[in-house]
DNA sequence: CATGAATGAGCATTCATTCAT
DNA sequence: AATGAATGAATGCTCATTCAT
């Protein structure tokens, strides 16, 4: 988790936090409008406001700019998710606020979540897995939300059916932002509506 | 629909048609590796059999390629989706049925399907096009399933939610391709059960 | 003088001779519109209505072509000058009248005789040498012409500068061809009627 | 006039203006000796002492560098001719040292001269126009110096020859440079000295 | 820290020519 | 004689990365 760490040149963190910021901002606009391949790294830095040369003090290639969109990314879902976390209240209901809360962030970023699907292919290995642990991280939420509605008895499900329940709350999620094209007519709150409401079936949930 | 159509130099259809396959059996194989920028034409015509140059005579470019492998794996997946469709039983039956084969047909192709997500955004406007209307046409078939169970009371579902029902049918099926590193402790058939089970509840199945 | 062949494999002469006159007819037209170069055999044989294999069957190369369609035109202007030719008469008149055949000959194949101008250059050096020796044939005729002027004093011209009105005779005419986007607004009667003048005059013709 | 701009990614117009020079004069060179499309952007590359990509930081495409070769060549002739003007004396000896000043130009580069005529034809049309407005520019200083000498009495010419003499002024000197394979015998100044005459009498100078 | 000119391997595509049928 | 599929070297151009200043 987090062992991967991006090299630069420049010692001041603060600087680099900051440069990294404007770098990963230019780089998501035009990674989802071109995708990873077709941009540039001359575009990448001219849309930062940075210098050729002076992009590869903050970062070693064009893949280690990939990987910091994609954290980005991940870390604004996540921080979302956890912070709409309630610690009180049955695990049922606290399982459906967070699948809202997950809904909700990946409705405000679809393009965001559609450009790590698409393109998390070029990530070197190393980057790849622990892209793939936030995404198990993310999952893990709702896993560990399961269980707890499970031990209060608010949720029903089969011990084997969790990881599987898990990744279709994300995916579902998902779905969203990967099926626009074809969900146009259908507003977010109904298919949240829905989709909540099948979620929670599938847990088990009889009440609610 | 089908209105693209990638030109060829070569006349004899039986030819174009033969090494047509030969290009998309080694492009399907080097884009599902490497990806589609990173593989080059060079490669796709060497592991095609055929030479720079006679790859041109069948092919205008390579996102050409890229169309034709798309299509190619799309055809199968509804080939066989459609070869299981039965004409009789409960509507409730057949929609079981239908998803069964549709993650039965994703589960020998899970590498194929994901390329379709992952590439499909390198596609010009009018491939693109053609492609999701593939794809709408396969949900379609799920709608269409529901409709009939509907119909015949095997089935309930509220009116707005069929669309939402179909896309999630297709959704979950590719989730078994595209989240595989994470369900690689899951065997197909835990997952298609408690899927299609969780799936023909929320269209509404009390019965089966 | 008309020391280059270019070989056929096909024998029989007459059908030689027709398909030459298909591909000269076809390339004479591509050449003009786009250039020597930019323009590929296979152009030339489709619109030729001849097969690629069946173009280098009466054609070993494309600078066959090419000397094919230079040695057409000049034939083509050569006759109309020489056929224009009296055996009676001032030699200042005949020159006259020669000169009046060159430039409306000229006047009705300009884009034919720009392509040689330009294209001549890709020629390989012995066919380039016959494409010269025709364009001094051609001038030839003007200098006799002067001369037969100076016998018959109808025309007084320094013996230096016969050689080099005779070239000034042929450009200006050329220059009818390679200058018509300057002279858009002069009619061909006037352009002539000038430059004749001008040039008979140079050739000491104070009479006519 | 003028109104083509060739863009560069280098921002310093002193170093565009230097690269640009060696570009011009190793594709000079390269296009004399071999041709525009025979060409390769390699060898004018490497000529030049750039490297490929250098290159295309200072021309955005080869048409680039045949315009930049036409328009050099253009000035060089035109600041010839422009700077020998003088600004007394009569129109038709003014007339007559511009006409040999051009012949000189023309002596000194007549390969130059040679090659817009034969490659301006692969110019993008909004290149072309710029360098055909070139031509008529250098055609145009004779006209406007017929004009002061028939304004002077120096020259007598009719009104609707004038536009012809000024090509004919420039064509013959030009004609210095792709006749040269014909002319071979005939030394500049004699040919000079003969057209000269020539030219002047066409202009109505009875007197010179 | 910052700039942006410089490098050169690499890529998609073309096309004159050949040759099996 | 005729066809047209096949070859593969060659070309214009790009772009991630480096480095002198």
């Amino acid at each position: 988790m987090g062992s991967v760490h991006i090299q630069s040149n420049v010692k001041d963190p603060k600087k680099v936090e900051m440069r990294r910021a404007q770098i990963v901002a230019a780089a998501v606009k035009l990674f989802i409008k071109k995708g990873f391949h077709p941009t540039t790294t001359r575009e990448i830095a001219k849309a930062s406001g940075l210098s050729t040369g002076l992009l590869y003090e903050y970062v070693q290639s064009k893949e280690d700019i990939l990987f910091l969109v994609c954290r980005h990314i991940h870390e604004e879902v996540e921080t979302r998710v956890e912070g709409s976390l309630t610690e009180t209240g049955q695990g049922s209901q606290r399982l459906r606020e967070a699948i809202w809360s997950l809904f909700t962030a990946i409705d405000s970023m679809p393009d965001e979540v559609l450009l790590i699907y698409q393109e998390s292919k070029s990530l070197p290995k190393d980057f790849l897995s622990e892209v793939l642990g936030k995404e198990s991280e993310i999952t893990g939420i709702f896993e560990t939300l399961i269980y707890e509605g499970i031990a209060d008895s608010s949720l029903d499900v089969d011990e084997n059916a969790v990881p599987i329940l898990a990744h279709q709350i994300v995916v579902t999620g998902q779905m969203w932002a990967f099926r626009r094209w074809a969900l146009r007519d259908v507003d977010f709150h109904t298919f949240a509506k829905v989709q909540v409401d099948s979620l929670m079936h599938a847990c088990g949930n009889r009440v609610s």
